[in-house]
DNA sequence: TCCTTGTCTTGATGATTTTCGAATCAGCTA
DNA sequence: TAGCTGATTCGAAAATCATCAAGACAAGGA
């Protein structure tokens, strides 16, 4: 029951031009700021790097708790929490497993927010 | 005192294709994380912004501290530093005022970190 | 030399975050 | 139905963070 609603919840209407090009006023600034703050942990971003690079599209839950990451079942399963109510991945339980994939939407966005072309060195 | 220190201290070594093409190892995560998670506030988003795209590629810090930003000198003073020491922004005084400007080339590492070209729906 | 202005550091406080073990929920299979 | 496995939520402890007031530092001008 949850796929759709975050994937379009924690992500819709977020924009925006590169910030280089023009200053973030707050209202976006906030929502822009809750998805690189769920990029801003160590494990959250290898679990994120494990999502986006997974060749089928997508990875099981039982992939990421088996070693690996050394934390704890309940402790991936929080920062699973915070990258899906960010936005940046959606889940959904088939069976007995939870498959994570991707929004690439999101991902993009802020690529493109970090884009620095308007910079001299470039 | 301080700014090809910062510029190149926290940043250099960092590195890294695409988490969408390759699984990032702990070490580098825990260099970009730290710089992911200065974005993850939305005062420093902004200021970062403010900064990026101040048209004379630098920007003074009585600039920000006049209004605009809701928080204390202090707190801003914080924030930069923050932005600072994890290389995304360098600064300097000159005379009486002290200047930031961003840097570019770890602001693009993060970007290229998130390209989403491997991913489907593109 | 002293005062003023601009910026940063220190120290303290309240809020948030990370993490775990225990308990719970969801679906499968016997 | 009962029991099993996978994943999440709950509750609590420790660590980290954002913020401000007060003080310190730097540069320029009287």
């Amino acid at each position: 029951m949850s796929k759709q609603l975050v994937v379009l919840g924690a992500a819709e209407g977020v924009c925006c031009s590169p910030i280089a090009e023009q200053a973030l006023d707050a209202e976006h600034a906030a929502d822009l700021a809750r998805m690189f703050k769920a990029l801003g942990d160590p494990i959250r971003l290898r679990l994120l790097s494990r999502i986006t690079s997974a060749s089928a599209g997508e990875i099981c839950v039982c992939d990421l708790t088996s070693g690996e990451f050394d934390v704890s079942g309940p402790t991936i399963s929080h920062h699973l929490k915070v990258l899906r109510e960010a936005g940046l991945i959606a889940g959904d339980r088939r069976g007995t497993w939870v498959y994570y994939r991707p929004v690439p939407a999101n991902l993009r966005q802020l690529a493109a927010l970090l884009d620095t072309a308007a910079l001299p060195d470039a």
